[in-house]
DNA sequence: GCCGTTTTCGGCCCGACTGTTTTCAGTCG
């Protein structure tokens, strides 16, 4: 069971009710409207029980005074009366089924009706054949076996960098066949998420049957899932899914506006544009009142035909760039080559892999101004000598500057890992949670802002301890913790590294509206991965951050006057 | 059930693919 009252928990109650809706037979915008509330509580930053206790409810778009009552019964009470009542019109089983991808509430009726009781329990009795006497096709079951095996793996999402290399080598695959005009990697790869659930690819050609059967025959495919006339999906061997969806040239800008989405982008679109009496969709815009289409061989012409601007993909999350859009006043967002230096990285000092030497001169090819070598400050750490190197280093070139400072624990009694004199002695101190994670949500907020006001720490680094798709980051009060940043002058950290990216994205929007300023930095143990930058860059500009917001944009003449060393 | 610079009523994005169907329902993106 998943925790009460997060805002995955609340989304999927309201799923449920709308599969329950489903079931019923409800008027479809109806049950609609719980998909939307469902998704809106999904996607928001904020915390649903926190807006709750502000009564900022039915400030989440999507979420009106019914579903508002709804929670406000379900947070006082741990139930809402007309939800149970609901339930007890369906099957209760079939809900565990709806779990399995490409089980929808109808067909989850049937399996629960016709007695199985668990998924464990449905695919012995699928494999029996036990259920092929229970009106299923055995086409059908062979699809729920797939979808059960897809629902055992134990992630069903890929780190950015993994899905990235897929999603490349795909690509390439496809751009082999002479009749492929255009491919890309879209969806969620395109908009950058910090984890992607499959791959999609759009391909323009003239000659769609060829270029889709050139694509199931992919060598790192392990089947086949579908094929038509203008997709295909595969499985690729890796467990993830590929989707392909080709159009003709003229028509490429449709598709890659279609795919890259999100769905919630282009729900909003799409209305807009039926306002303006035009029909959107992946093959290229109608004129609803003549019939007359419209053919966009690139998508900023569909978002310059309804009087905006062209969203970067990383903010089309119907999150306000729709509205910004329109009114031309989306920023300027922070790209790569605006960093000048790395403000989190490790030696042989601590647990890195390279020397001072190497880490720097690696850094300064990689154009740094500058780079900041913050080894994790073991008390058994000589650290004058560490200073001593590094300044030695610093006399011996003039190609970087290397900034010499520490990675430092905050201890579970909100102390510090080291004596503020050791500190005194760097020019910048990160501090960070490397440990008892699990600490109450009041404690651990007590136990952050007391290290951010410590004077001498600089950076907040991977605030919520995240680790992508193996642990949960901790629980904090983040508001309180973004005003006390805010006022301190403690940066908060965009840790780069692929299975990191911490700050999440929604909490960077939402600590910039407190007026917090961040740092953007690899956390690299190794040479290598000192180019891992762009991953943080795409959390920041899923953030809407601009290069202002980011201290490392800055030279290091202007960044010393920030830290406040000499 | 939600929403509003045209609306407090009457709309609500748009389409593909599969299965087991002779015209559609279910699921997905």
């Amino acid at each position: 069971m998943e925790n009460k009252f997060t805002n995955k928990e609340v989304a999927a109650l309201l799923r449920n009710v709308s599969a329950a809706y489903q079931v019923k037979g409800l008027n479809y915008f109806q049950i609609r409207a719980y998909d939307t509330a469902s998704d809106a509580i999904e996607n928001t930053a904020s915390d649903i029980k926190t807006l709750w206790e502000q009564g900022k409810l039915d400030q989440i778009p999507g979420i009106g005074t019914h579903i508002a009552n709804y929670l406000d019964e379900y947070l006082t009470t741990g139930k809402v009366r007309h939800f149970e009542s609901v339930f007890r019109q369906v099957p209760e089983d079939m809900f565990r089924f709806l779990k399995i991808p490409g089980v929808g509430p109808k067909t989850a009726v049937k399996i629960a009706n016709s007695g199985v009781v668990s998924i464990k329990d449905l695919e012995e009795r699928i494999k029996s054949g036990w259920l092929l006497k229970h009106d299923f096709g055995q086409k059908t079951l062979d699809n729920i076996l797939r979808g059960i095996e897809e629902f055992n793996r134990k992630s069903d999402r890929y780190l950015l960098p993994i899905a990235g290399e897929i999603a490349k080598d795909v690509v390439n695959y496809l751009k082999q066949n002479k009749d492929v005009v255009y491919a890309d990697p879209l969806g969620s790869l395109r908009r950058r998420l910090s984890t992607v659930g499959d791959i999609d690819i759009a391909a323009a050609t003239r000659n769609p049957k060829g270029v889709l059967n050139h694509f199931v025959k992919y060598p790192g495919i392990h089947e086949v899932i579908e094929k038509g006339d203008t997709t295909a999906t595969i499985l690729h061997g890796s467990g993830i899914h590929a989707d392909l969806m080709v159009q003709p040239p003229n028509h490429y800008g449709s598709l890659l506006q279609h795919f890259t989405g999100s769905k919630s982008h282009n729900i909003h679109l799409r209305s807009l544009a039926k306002e303006k009496g035009y029909s959107i969709s992946e093959y290229g815009v109608k004129e609803i009142k003549s019939g007359k289409s419209l053919e966009f061989e690139k998508e900023e012409g569909i978002y310059k035909l309804l009087g905006m601007e062209t969203p970067i993909p990383e903010i089309r999350e119907d999150t306000g760039e729709i509205e910004a859009a329109l009114e031309n006043k989306i920023p300027r967002l922070i790209d790569l080559k605006d960093i000048k230096g790395d403000l989190h990285t490790h030696s042989s000092w601590s647990d890195g892999q390279n020397t001072i030497s190497e880490m720097a001169e690696a850094a300064a090819q990689l154009g740094r101004e500058y780079i900041a070598l913050t080894d994790h400050s073991y008390p058994s750490l000589k650290f004058e000598q560490r200073i001593k190197d590094i300044e030695q280093f610093n006399y011996s070139q003039d190609k970087i500057r290397v900034i010499y400072g520490l990675e430092v624990n905050i201890n579970v009694d909100a102390t510090l890992q080291i004596a503020d004199e050791i500190l005194e002695r760097h020019e910048l101190i990160l501090v960070s949670i490397h440990t008892s994670f699990r600490q109450e949500k009041d404690l651990m907020t007590k136990r952050i802002i007391k290290a951010l006001e410590n004077p001498n720490v600089d950076i907040f680094a991977h605030p919520t301890g995240r680790l992508l798709l193996e642990r949960e980051g901790i629980e904090a009060d983040w508001e309180q913790i973004f005003k006390v940043a805010a006022r301190t002058g403690t940066l908060i950290e965009i840790d780069a590294y692929p299975n990191r990216l911490d700050l999440p994205d929604t909490l960077v929007r939402e600590a910039k509206r407190f007026g917090v300023r961040f740092t953007i930095c690899t956390d690299a143990h190794h040479t290598d991965q000192l180019n891992l930058m762009e991953y943080g860059i795409s959390v920041a500009r899923r953030g809407w951050l601009e290069p202002k917001d980011v201290v490392n944009t800055l030279p290091f003449e202007k960044l010393r006057d920030i830290l406040k060393f000499d």
